[in-house]
Order: structure tokens, then C-alpha cells, then sequence
DNA sequence: TTACGATATTAGAATGATTATAATTCTAAT
DNA sequence: ATTAGAATTATAATCATTCTAATATCGTAA
């Protein structure tokens, strides 16, 4: 089943401006993880120039809503993901790459009295092209 | 065992200058994951006033030869921890708690063309008291 | 002891991501 | 068309961190 994006917005309680529903088709089509200057900059230029103050207020409206989360890898910029679902973080420190990785969700075992809303697993270290090339 | 800060720094090839052997220590007694301020704060207070830049050039250092982490909850601030061996880091939403929670080290399962150099699991949610708080 | 070179510390300026502010524009309902 | 509320915007302000360049400290050799 395809929902498009005013839809989705709307279900989350969201007002679907087009800024917005540009925000969240360029966040949940890119593989990379953006920062806001890299929302910002594919904004400008596909020609829809306006201002980096709208990119954080959004952001932060679609945090608030349960829309996307924050990339918690350790970089001065916050980045962000749309992509559904728990997965793990693979941040490469050679080349940079952030990349997504399918795991199942820790659980916070032996701490019943713990309530616990998010997760975030972050594992750093050097990724197959970047192992490939020290190789030579 | 016991060694004592100096020697430690020594192993790690580092030189113990008082102002580092008073870091270290402040970070490996403290239960709470200061932030560079923190320790600043602290020294301050105990009458060993400097500057925040060596706190900072001295928590790097710490960084760079592997005897501290940075804690990677969502704040401004970094974070540092110099508790040994691997462990997971709650932080409860309401009080802003940063608590050790002692589990084992996940591991990327089915992916091995990465080279894991450091893992990082962070929950986030209520802590005990805070739910119990909230129950009334 | 004195001088020297290397390292550590320091204050203050610079940087840069994010947030706050306040004015303008848009939108939808009357 | 008017109006109220929300959204957007440019700009200024904030604040953690890094940079820079000057000073202090330490160990060692003369």
C-alpha cells in the first residue's frame, strides 16, 4: 500500500506545506543520512530556495512527531533518518559513510523497572571498500 | 590491584601533569558523566583554577590513547565516561539521568566485511524514579 | 646551579551549528 | 475581502568547541 506524503504528515498530526512535504521526501529518499545544510542545499537548488530556519523548525516538528530520528553518530551536525523501523548505524572513520545496518533491537534485559522509548546501537569502525583499499 | 593515576597515565603513554592526574581522577570517581564544564567547574571549585582549554586538550588526549569514551546520548554537550569495559548508557527523558547499565557488548552479526572498533548502545526513556513519580 | 628545548598550559579570539526573535507571508474560514 | 492563526523567513544571539599565539613548566645537559 502507497501513502503519499500529505498523508503521512496529516497522520501525524503535521500541516503538509510544501516546504514540508518537500523536507520529508528529500529525508526519506536519500540513503545518506542528511545533515540540515545538505536538506538545505538540495533545496536550493532544485530551485526552492528558502531559508536554513526552516529546515530546523521542521526537523524538529518531525522529531517531535515520532517521524524521524536522529543519527547519533559522534559529528559536529546533527543528521537524520526516516527510514522505518530499528536498525543499527555503521559509521565508517575512514571514508565517513554512514550506513545502515539490519539488526534486531537490544533490549534492556534485567531492568524491568526501566522504561525505555528509544534506541540507538552506533558501531564505528572501517567498512569493506575502506579495508579493501588498506589492503594494497 | 591497585595502580595508581600516574602510573596509569604512564601506560598509556601519556605524561602526568598535575592538571591531567586531576582530571582523570575527577572522571574515573564521578558516577555522572561529566560534561568539559563539569570538570572545569569542579577544579575550580577545589581551588586548581585553569583554563577550559586545557580541559579540553586533556580530555582529547584522553580520547585519542583510548583511556576514556564519550557518552553519545543527544546533547550539546560531550560527555565523557572512564568507567571500564563495555556498557550501555540510559538516560531518562524526565530527569536527565545518565545511568551505566551493565550489558553485553552487541555484535554485527552477519556483516563480517566490517571491522568493529567501537560499539555504542544507548537507551533512552523513564528511569525508576521518575515512573514512580509519575505514578501519583 | 643555569640554560635550553620540548611539552603543557593558558587567555582570548574565532568558528560554526543551533536557537531565538520578530517581522512578513501564507492559508483557510468567515 | 478580512481576519486569525500558523508557517516561513532573515537576522541576530548563543554557546560548545577549536584555534592561536604567548607564557609557564619540566627534565636534562653543561
Amino acid at each position: 500500500m502507497i501513502r503519499n506524503t500529505v498523508d503521512l504528515l496529516k497522520d501525524h498530526g503535521i500541516n503538509p506545506s510544501s516546504q514540508r512535504v518537500r523536507i520529508y521526501d528529500y529525508l526519506a529518499t536519500s540513503e545518506d543520512h542528511p545533515t540540515v545544510d545538505d536538506i538545505y542545499a538540495h533545496l536550493q537548488r532544485e530551485g526552492h530556495l528558502f531559508s536554513r530556519a526552516t529546515v530546523y523548525n521542521t526537523v524538529k516538528l518531525f522529531l517531535k512527531k515520532g517521524l524521524i530520528r536522529t543519527v547519533r553518530v559522534e559529528e559536529k551536525e546533527m543528521r537524520f533518518d526516516a527510514a522505518p523501523g530499528f536498525h543499527a548505524h555503521f559509521k565508517c572513520g575512514n571514508c565517513g559513510a554512514i550506513l545502515d545496518i539490519e539488526t534486531e533491537r537490544p533490549r534492556l534485559k534485567g531492568h524491568p523497572d526501566y522504561e525505555v522509548h528509544e534506541t540507538s546501537l552506533v558501531f564505528e569502525g572501517l567498512c569493506p571498500d575502506c579495508l579493501e583499499k588498506e589492503a594494497d
